[in-house]
DNA sequence: TATTCATTTCATTTTGAATTGAAATCTCCA
DNA sequence: TGGAGATTTCAATTCAAAATGAAATGAATA
């Protein structure tokens, strides 16, 4: 099965149901559910730009598109993935601040809605996938840059300009990334 | 065997060879070779993050830490990868202009060495990664803002407002770019 | 407490991308 | 022109990450 976002819906709006099923494009009979797998695939697509696995963003955008809360059981039929894709991208999604979980009284299930604003979801990638990363290269940088000692003076002085180099670019790297946050987060 | 940056050096600098070996850690006897490993470790790590093969960023990475220019063969051997990748990986690098092929007079080899500027790098990665995702993204955005027609009304203003949202971000994006690219663009 | 449905967990499976390696092709020198 | 590398190509393989699905756990009602 295709990872997601393919049609599989059939709930929701018992009306026109079972009409003429063409043979591709026999996407959604609900006008409603066919933006919400649209939207599903273009999140899906972002998500995996930036390292994501790509279920991940289908819930989110799937929900993006959901005026009303919807409960798991729903994510995992609209979008045709498995319970256990389902509850871990939703885990994730509620730790990125991305979505969030609603327990309404008398309810026995959780119901989940997409927080809006790009803020949290910016600032989560930045922190969790750049930051430790850059900062890790860096370390190795520094290492390296002590083992120097035993080349010859040649190579010694072009490496040393070398690393350099690129211990600059890291901290240029680094001093941006606040300023991505300020500009993208603002709304 | 591990997707490259494993040491299997053996050539240059012949002398202390086969000395003692200890089990783990018995990396490169040849600190030059130590460094460049390194440095081809840091690189594939970045490669990676940036959704490259991380071969590409290995090779880089040596190159980077050469003072003088590798030819394929000798690219091959100390990563220890196939020639298969390492040409092709060398024709990518190539063409993002990171890396400069060298073909000597009265030589038989392409040599390579690795441009120290960051900028063509992010510009490609920018160009050829980024920004056509961007776009694909905007239009079927803008796709989808058409099926808006066939939804109750209620759900229509909802999704309107969130589509356009989504659009804002995109737009927002995209003109980021260019900031990017400048900012780290000077060196 | 027993029961039912929702959710989580995790060993297994799938899948797509990266890598391999060997044959085909190319290039240069004799 | 022939031959000896150097390089490219690409079908087959490998591998890591993602997805599955069923059993275990959890939560709420009766």
């Amino acid at each position: 099965m295709p990872p997601a976002s393919s049609a599989k819906a059939s709930h929701e709006t018992p009306g026109s149901a079972s009409g003429s099923r063409s043979p591709r494009a026999a996407a959604s009979p609900d006008p409603l559910v066919e933006i919400q797998l649209g939207m599903a695939g273009i999140f899906a697509d972002l998500a995996d730009l930036l390292g994501n696995p790509s279920s991940l963003g289908s819930i989110y955008g799937l929900l993006f598109a959901s005026p009303n809360p919807l409960s798991m059981e729903e994510i995992v039929e609209r979008l045709g993935i498995s319970t256990g894709t389902a509850s871990q991208g939703l885990r994730r999604l509620v730790e990125l601040e991305a979505v969030t979980p609603i327990k309404a009284e008398g309810e026995r299930v959780t119901r989940y809605t997409a927080k809006l604003e790009l803020r949290p979801f910016v600032s989560a990638f930045l922190n969790q996938q750049l930051l430790p990363r850059l900062g890790k290269s860096s370390d190795r940088l520094a290492s390296l840059e002590e083992a120097l000692g035993g080349l010859e003076p040649s190579d010694q002085e072009a490496l040393r300009f070398r690393i350099s180099r690129a211990t600059k670019w890291h901290n240029r790297a680094k001093t941006f990334l606040p300023i991505i946050r300020r500009f993208l987060g603002s709304t």
